[in-house]
DNA sequence: ATCATTCATAACAATATTGTTATATAAGGA
DNA sequence: TCCTTATATAACAATATTGTTATGAATGAT
């Protein structure tokens, strides 16, 4: 029914993956840009960034409206904030496994566990 | 001199963007386990299991010791923590560009602007 | 209508990722 | 030593990713 509703943990992962796509993230925290102006910094032809800001875009991390004859790519910081509870659940898990006093000697590995 | 010291966001994400590494570092913060048993839900391969958990290691997000004829994977936790920093700043800078009153204005598409 | 600008898309090559099967290696036990 | 279990690695195929160049389509200006 709903073919693209909430890009995954997999999508947005893979597209913060790459250094030239978290550099247009973040040039896009000073305010919205064209495809044109956010290539402008790299070395890198003009359809390869057309296919960066695609790939942030199908994981949901950018929206794209027209002004005029550009396009402008603005942050959906929402997306971004869709990788926290994974990693709060992860981090909360081992708080409790790992970070007991009491839990302390049964984390160390075996080998250190006679040296005292 | 440091040749493998930080192990980078690109690693750390790509590592993160498949869900069966992702269900390895669940499983991981219940206990240090072994490959076999941390292969035994999925329907893949050992060597494919195996090949997973050398990427989470390469991006520094598990650790492994010998324990007999067991290799234990463990969580490196703070790795994990290092994703934050860069997030944080992606929020913070978003805040503070567009969730102040006076800009909400600027922040709408043009369409809208004239909308009222 | 024509032209320039902005951007997307197609076609292609190079490389990376991911899975499989077959096989090697390492440690422990009989 | 020989066998078993646990895991790694090699070789390979399928697919995905990423970049390039060439070209198409949309918009605004003259």
């Amino acid at each position: 029914m709903n073919d693209s509703p909430a890009p995954n943990l997999d999508r947005i992962f893979a597209a913060l993956a790459d250094s030239t796509r978290r550099a247009i993230l973040l040039k896009l925290t000073d305010g919205d840009e064209g495809v044109m102006d956010l290539a402008a910094p790299f070395d890198m032809s003009q359809p390869a960034i057309s296919r960066h800001i695609k790939v942030l875009e199908t994981a949901g991390l950018v929206t794209r409206y027209r002004q005029g004859t550009h396009r402008l790519c603005r942050l959906a910081p929402d997306t971004l904030g869709q990788i926290e509870p994974w990693l709060d659940m992860i981090a909360d898990r081992y708080r409790r496994k790992y970070n007991r006093l009491d839990a302390v000697l049964e984390t160390m590995k075996p080998s250190q566990k006679g040296d005292n």
